[in-house]
DNA sequence: ATAAGTGTTAATTAACAGGCTACAATTTTT
DNA sequence: AAAAATTGTAGCCTGTTAATTAACACTTAT
């Protein structure tokens, strides 16, 4: 199956989620890492692990699964863009 | 939210989509990857890249997200064993 | 003008996916 | 039965990437 659109990074979407004009200093003490990391994740340099997502989700007030979910389907879109090989389906001997 | 019960390792899951009597060694060679690389992902010694589901969705008719979706459950619950920092909600300002 | 704080890049470390080689164990062939 | 081929896994190596600290350019406050 392909995904249509190419699927907004969730760095990108947690920007959404961070109180207009909190800083990424601010946010990253309240998760308690370090402002680089943040950074690096807002600017889509760097993906949402599932410790990340934990700390997303208690902060947050939100799922794991919500971050994590996100992060799958770019992972997934980015992988379809690459050259893929052709893989003929299984013969399971239906009858 | 915690999950309740250690999720399976997608490559355990994978072992039952395998027809019986089929070698690691024919798999691999359908999805073609090594057989080093799909031994490791059957015996939980490597996870689902999206690559990875992207090749089994092909060959066993299934979606991708089953499997990354599995992946990560199976890391959701890993990093939830692991200690982990108190995170205090954030406070939006209800009023 | 200095000092403190902010966000990003650079450099380092740790973890991990994937490949190839090697090897023990099994299976097949002769 | 002996030899040859095949199978599955462990070891080693490479490339990628998450995370940290240090360093940087830039802004704000004193």
């Amino acid at each position: 199956m392909s995904r249509m659109y190419n699927p907004a990074h969730p760095g990108e979407v947690l920007r959404e989620w961070l109180p207009e004009g909190m800083t990424v200093t601010e946010a990253a003490k309240a998760l308690q890492i370090s402002r680089v990391t943040l950074s690096k994740v807002l600017n889509a340099k760097a993906g949402i692990t599932a410790g990340m997502a934990l700390r997303l989700s208690a902060w947050l007030e939100t799922t794991p699964d919500m971050w994590l979910g996100m992060q799958t389907q770019w992972d997934l879109w980015q992988a379809e863009q690459q050259p893929r090989p052709t893989i003929k389906p299984i013969d399971r001997q239906v009858a």
